[in-house]
DNA sequence: AACATGGTCAACCGCTAGTTA
DNA sequence: ATAACTAGCGGTTGACCATGT
């Protein structure tokens, strides 16, 4: 494999983007999608590599993404994930809606590991970091699948239930990605260069169609990763005994 | 008021995996 | 089969801000 040649450093500008940087990647993004990221920059009059501007529309732009602070909820599950998952913040992000990795990461890295490492060392290892008792994985499982429900998300059937035995009203992790790629994003936004980013951003919210039916779910699937592997634990399972055979780390 | 320290988070770096020719 | 290339991921950095001294 060969090695991704570095971004051309000569004439790329580095550092905090402008809002008028933000404007343009916005707007080419909306007009163009993102289908080649290397060239996006070039044709839309950026000077920046192709991987800052991904990183810029993916942690930043997206109409998706979720501001403000994590919810002790949202916090739980993040601790309760990363306690099955380990690092892989894109996985966990997943099963945030509009909560990006690298916001993850920096949530974990700030608050969460620290007030874990505080809750081990006072002792307290019946309860989670907000306080709440922690006395079943049953509990710590319906904290992870509740927090995929609230806002922008709320807007189809992202309320698992993990006692529901019929897979054809869940969505797959395929169908939650679905909801969130670039042919949602270039196919259903019009471009308005008269409003801020934020209020577009705003409007953006339930565009997509609720009575959608792609929300289907493939029984023949295979499990490409370990990822699909747990988020078809987490959805399709009735028996949460099947938790206690998950060793702690 | 000035400086030191620590926390936060956007952005960058380097790597791997996947795709294409 | 393999080299070239891109997208995406996780780790790390550094600028900025708040708070403490």
């Amino acid at each position: 494999m060969g090695r991704a040649p570095c971004c051309e450093k000569m004439g790329m500008k580095r550092g905090p983007w402008t809002p008028e940087e933000d404007q343009i990647l916005i707007n080419y993004i909306h007009l163009y999608g993102h289908s080649n990221w290397r060239a996006l920059p070039k044709h839309a009059g950026l000077l920046r590599c192709g991987k800052s501007c991904r990183l810029r529309w993916i942690n930043y732009l997206r109409p998706d993404i979720k501001r403000g602070n994590f919810t002790p909820q949202e916090e739980q599950t993040i601790i309760n994930l990363h306690e099955v998952l380990g690092n892989r913040w894109s996985a966990i992000a997943a099963k945030l809606p509009g909560r990006t990795d690298n916001e993850i990461k920096n949530v974990w890295h700030t608050h969460l590991k620290k007030r874990l490492n505080k809750n081990q060392n006072s002792g307290g290892d019946t309860k989670d970091i907000n306080g709440i008792n922690e006395t079943t994985r049953e509990d710590k499982e319906s904290v992870i699948v509740d927090a995929t429900s609230p806002q922008q998300f709320s807007n189809s059937v992202t309320t698992f239930d993990i006692s529901n035995n019929n897979k054809d009203e869940m969505m797959s992790y395929e169908d939650i990605s679905a909801l969130v790629d670039e042919s949602f994003w270039s196919d259903v936004v019009s471009v308005d260069n008269s409003n801020s980013n934020e209020k577009k951003i705003e409007d953006w919210d339930g565009l997509i169609d609720r009575n959608s039916t792609i929300y289907s779910y493939n029984n023949s699937k295979l499990y490409n990763d370990d990822m699909e592997f747990w988020f078809e634990l987490f959805t399709t399972s009735r028996r949460i005994e099947v938790f206690s055979d998950i060793p702690e780390f």
